[in-house]
DNA sequence: ACCCAGGGTGACG
DNA sequence: CGTCACCATGGG
């Protein structure tokens, strides 16, 4: 993929990119559309991203670049994974939801990120995660405004629950605080790195609050484990309504998924995913 | 007033 | 191994 980092602006040419989709996909929680270009904080810094012809993202030091290449996984040629798909429903939903990508996140963020997504909905984690971030994440200044990074994990750990609490976590609250003491001193998160996906996925379930389908959130959007397949309630509905009424069990699926989607499953889950929500499919 | 949302936990068979 | 009540919260 063709990019160019000029007057830091990074310029990706021809990128099939859409920020409206990558940001408003379930995936990432902090960026806002302001009259067309998005804004939000990624890795600590204020971050200004458009679409169009070429993808803009402002502003990027020269030193950071690869952070954000890495950010926005450009180094995974998309156009060939979409052109080896020839499950029909699949190819229906990637005609129908351009620019779809999968940002690769930090860790720590996702994990509490995810954590707070369960049984909850979109608006609402984003809801959450801005109060918790405006509590306790450094305030950065951009053009004029504040803004206010992911907390780091010690900030985290040292929250208390009643604040938390008027975040809007619920009942998440001592989730957040237990799983941020353990994930502190960033051995359990270094160790994640370097497993495979089934290892990494048990190990990710020894933390409170983590279920199997957080888990495979976690790997997926921040772990690069793009054959992770998260089954979210979405998901099971599109999968009853376009395949089978029988693919319940999670262990069905993930084999449905696999044989028929391949080792970018993640990926396809994402479009699979935008889609059932984009047409609002029932039960 | 009920139902739902990128579900998980703990208890009980 | 599977089932199930329960869990905070706000929007439809």
């Amino acid at each position: 993929m063709r990019t160019e980092l000029k007057d830091g602006q990074l310029i990706v040419y021809d990128a099939d990119i859409d920020p409206a989709v990558v940001f408003d996909c379930g995936q990432a929680f902090r960026f806002y559309d302001r009259d067309g270009v998005f804004k939000g904080v990624a890795h600590g810094k204020v971050l200004c991203v458009s679409g169009g012809d070429a993808l803009r993202i402002w502003p990027v030091e020269e030193r950071d670049a690869d952070i954000w290449r890495t950010y926005f996984d450009l180094d995974l040629d998309y156009n060939t994974i979409k052109q080896e798909w020839t499950d029909e429903t699949l190819v229906k939903c990637v005609a129908e939801v351009k620019g779809m990508r999968l940002l690769n996140q930090d860790p720590f963020e996702t994990i509490i990120s995810f954590l707070i997504s369960a049984n909850n909905n979109i608006k609402r984690i984003r809801k959450i995660i801005e109060k918790i971030s405006a509590a306790y994440g450094e305030k950065l200044e951009f053009e004029g405004e504040e803004y206010y990074a992911f907390p780091t994990p010690a900030a985290l750990a040292a929250a208390d629950e009643e604040t938390l609490m008027s975040c809007g976590a619920g009942y998440r609250a001592p989730y957040i605080l237990n799983t941020a003491k353990q994930l502190e001193d960033g051995s359990f998160i270094e160790n994640i790195k370097t497993l495979n996906y089934a290892d990494a996925k048990k190990e990710l379930l020894k933390l409170m609050g983590v279920g199997p389908k957080v888990a495979d959130c976690i790997l997926l959007f921040a772990f690069g484990h793009k054959n992770a397949f998260p089954k979210d309630v979405w998901i099971r509905r599109i999968i009853k309504q376009e395949y089978s009424e029988d693919l319940k069990k999670d262990a069905d699926i993930d084999e449905f998924a696999e044989r028929t989607f391949g080792k970018y499953a993640g990926i396809a889950q994402q479009y699979l995913f935008h889609y059932a929500r984009l047409k609002n499919i029932a039960y």
